[in-house]
DNA sequence: ATCGTTGCAAAATTTTTGCAATTAG
DNA sequence: CTAATTGCAAAAATTTTGCAACGAT
């Protein structure tokens, strides 16, 4: 099950932290975006769009931050111009970007954990993280 | 044997480009930085510093964006802030960023490639490219 | 003598911060 | 009430661009 605006705004809640209308409408434009890669600017606009209201960059940013810090985002670089926001689904992803048609494929992290054991046997080093992308050239490009 | 400035002096004169003292400066530097990763500001500083040069940052980006095109470095993204700039060696290598400590570790290309091979096995996807680091925990933090 | 290149200044892009006013709890 | 949060405006950080002057060939 996806996570739904109620789990954001519940683990705020958790924390003590105050619902604001402008954190509730962040919560529900990321709740809404599943597999979508929103950047904080992308994110601003939907939220605006949906209320009334002139929420602010640096209060999305901010709000991101707290919700990122809670564990329940995180942000991607899949290349260059802005980060994006990805909630932390139970099946997450890493991404694979094509750097020359700029497609990204997700890989269930899984794969890349299994993958990825032998550098962990080799280093040491655990690639827990899916904040940058791996950057190489898809399928179609690769025969190019 | 490592890249020298005459190597990368040589490529520029080759493609029919001016050689001019801001150029050079910025080869030299990179010939001596081998395996630092220096952004383009500490590049500027030391060629600034080296020649009695005020070589201006659009300068440096201009010369790295040549320089990256014609396939002698390329810039990497290890984590927020600038990225870092890396002359291509032939034991070119891949980067596996500590989220915690920062400390970054090399990972020889081979060993990588190896490990990817599952990737593209699945995905059809060639990892060519060390534009973005891996981020996870090393050896230490991943023990905390 | 060309025209590629530079330095300067300014813009663009993305994210962060200080602060007074607002508002959730 | 009161401390957390917001919106605004400005700064910060990194990279890019327009343009007149300069200089390599």
């Amino acid at each position: 099950m996806h996570v739904t605006t109620e789990d954001l705004v519940g683990a705020l809640r958790r924390e003590g932290l105050r619902i604001t209308a402008a954190r509730r409408a962040i919560c529900e434009v990321l709740a809404q975006a599943h597999e979508e890669h929103l950047t904080a600017g992308d994110i601003q606009r939907r939220a605006n769009a949906a209320g009334s209201g002139t929420i602010d960059q640096s209060t999305v940013y901010r709000t991101l931050d707290v919700l990122e810090a809670l564990g329940f985002l995180h942000h991607v670089h899949l290349g260059h111009g802005p980060g994006v926001i990805h909630l932390t689904e139970e099946r997450d992803h890493h991404h694979l970007v094509c750097e020359r048609c700029g497609s990204s494929i997700d890989v269930p992290l899984q794969d890349m954990q299994e993958v990825l054991a032998a550098v962990a046997d080799r280093h040491g080093f655990v690639a827990d993280s899916v904040h940058f992308a791996l950057s190489g050239r898809c399928r179609e490009c690769a025969q190019g």
